[in-house]
DNA sequence: CCTGTAAGAGAAAACCTTTTCCCAACTCGG
DNA sequence: CCGAGTTGGGAAAAGGTTTTCTCTTACAGG
């Protein structure tokens, strides 16, 4: 009754279960009963050391809880994507996933250092976390740390190290054929394909779901343009494609948006319209890319935000003790069409 | 003897420090001083208390550790930048300088929600973390959650909440005078200012040190257009300056790299030549916008992961006991020359 | 030989919470 | 009135490490 009209007090030290337990004038084991709704007591007793524990602003140390349950709620998720087109939202999906269960995530940049990625990893074992989430730039590349035999379990977002892993991936091929099956619907006849080098995993996926749609519709497949994933590329591949003495495509389908905003650029400058004469297809949906091309562009969305709940759930029920089945998940991919393509299929 | 042919056991139960004192047949309280350079023991049974310690494999459990010395080396990253251009870099710059002193980050995103943030910031703080990093996607808005008179030091990066808060930025004016300067040494007379919305605090300090180099250098000043952070405004802003019967502008200082990009494409179409007719300068260096431009963009770099590292080693020191006077630290851009507004100053 | 000191190492407390076990008191049926 | 069961609550251990204090032994000096 003395002193309980002032607040909290603003820089004190953290106020401990043993503050509260002698404030109501009970042991710490029957104040941590009360609060945790364990063991028995009087209503009575445990509202008063409830409202005890309010009036202080207790709140327990995870670092003591998580020493004696053997379990940090914190998971660490480990990235070499400071490039971050891909890795944010999957980060964002991650994050939204784990902080609704109450779990924290410490952020390990590793880039592309062994040395750096064996620091992280070890500091992370060493707070205890419940667990790792692996994720990379690049689907076919993984991080420079072996992540091997952990006493935690580990998942993989968009990165595939063996198969025996737990990862979740986008559907390359599906999103391709998606975006191919539209351009189908819209009645184009001749479409091309620009991507990315050789050397990315993707590439081939989408390439050969672009030649299985071309041959279920009984259209010429052209062999797909491989280059590099930038606009120059695509400037340059609309030379190729239209220069030529052979006939001019009437729809691309592009490995990237940034492809896609080259292809169109130089339509323009030829004089070919878009969709009118061209169609064309992006591969992300980054959506500063894709909103910013006139006219805005057609395109397909891995859906990176979900892929990454999805790898954080799995994470969670792993800790949690339920199994998962090794293995590679392949989550779909969604078209988003914007008006690079012609009129949306409405029917 | 009998056992030590074993390497490190897999999936065991990690190896405490009582483990490492059994197998060497001495005290934790030996072990511990053994493996800390601490306490006073013969140079012998130190060395065979880590040799013991290596073959083990014993690693500390950094949450015992944080829970007796009050201190988890770790801090949190507050952030509401799911965007990520911005916020990234700095990420990374924080990261690097915190790993490098064996610091984790706990990475939270709060979006715009006080809830989240309030939730994030409570579990940091349960966390034991020993420092808080704010930082926006805004310099002159704030996160939705109150930092004011938190246990632990709290430092903002590109954001800045209040004058009495530790916070570094970028400076805008300064970074906006190079640009200006870098184009009246370059000739140019009739130097526009293309940028974004008046909401944005960092417009009008840009725009005033536009003002202030023009008549430093007796050049006239036209009032700096303001509308949105996108290529169509750019587009559309080159229409109003070109169009218009008074005199053309021959270089362009835009709000941003987008802007930027915008303005060029706007200028080919019309048949004017960059830099020939009308340098062209952004804002941000955002590389990839930069470099796809034609021709490559010179631009103004805010400096962001020497921001970020600026931010963490100061909430280090802070940490460590180091007082730090309040106040915005306002940290240089520089320059980065490519080829869109002529030959680079060389003398 | 005795005392003082230093070296080497261990016991125990501390950090904070949870949980198991236990004890005292009370109630109730017989 | 007695034994059994229940109720309310506390003591203590556990989790893993660090640090202070204490203790034993050895050795040097007197």
């Amino acid at each position: 009754m003395a002193s309980d009209d002032q607040p909290v007090p603003v820089f004190s030290k953290p106020v401990t279960l043993r503050d509260v337990a002698a404030e109501a004038g009970v042991s710490v084991a029957t104040a941590s009963k009360a609060l945790n709704d364990q063991g028995r007591m009087t209503a009575e007793t445990r509202e008063r050391i409830r409202e005890t524990a309010r009036r202080l602003g207790f709140r327990p140390n995870s670092l003591a809880q998580s020493l004696l349950r053997r379990r940090s709620f914190t998971v660490g998720l480990l990235t070499n994507d400071t490039y971050g087109r891909f890795s944010l939202p999957l980060m964002s999906g991650i994050s939204d996933a784990l902080v609704d269960n109450g779990v924290s995530v410490f952020l390990c940049n590793v880039e592309e250092d062994p040395r750096l990625g064996q620091l992280h990893v070890d500091a992370m074992l060493d707070k205890r976390v419940d667990g790792i989430i692996a994720t990379g730039k690049r689907i076919d590349r993984h991080l420079p740390v072996d992540l091997g035999n952990l006493r935690v379990p580990v998942i993989y977002a968009f990165t595939q190290p063996d198969p025996d892993a737990i990862a979740f991936v986008s559907d390359d091929a599906g999103g391709a054929r998606l975006a191919v099956e539209h351009l189908c619907r819209l009645g184009r006849k001749r479409i091309a394909h620009v991507t990315g080098p050789a050397s990315f995993a993707v590439v081939h996926a989408r390439a050969q779901a672009y030649r299985d749609v071309l041959a279920e519709n009984g259209l010429p497949v052209t062999g797909p343009l491989l280059g590099s994933w930038s606009e120059a590329w695509g400037h340059e591949a609309v030379a190729h494609l239209f220069d030529g003495r052979r006939e001019r495509p009437d729809a691309v389908f592009c490995g990237n948006d940034q492809i896609a905003r080259g292809v169109i650029d130089a339509l323009r400058e030829r004089g070919l319209g878009v969709p009118g004469d061209v169609a064309v297809i992006g591969f992300d949906n980054w959506e500063i890319v894709a909103e910013a091309t006139r006219p805005p562009l057609t395109s397909v969305d891995m859906n990176l935000v979900a892929l990454g709940r999805e790898a954080g759930l799995t994470l969670l029920s792993l800790v949690g003790g339920q199994p998962a089945a090794p293995g590679i998940r392949k989550l779909p991919c969604r078209l988003v069409v914007r008006q690079s393509c012609g009129h949306p299929p409405d029917g």
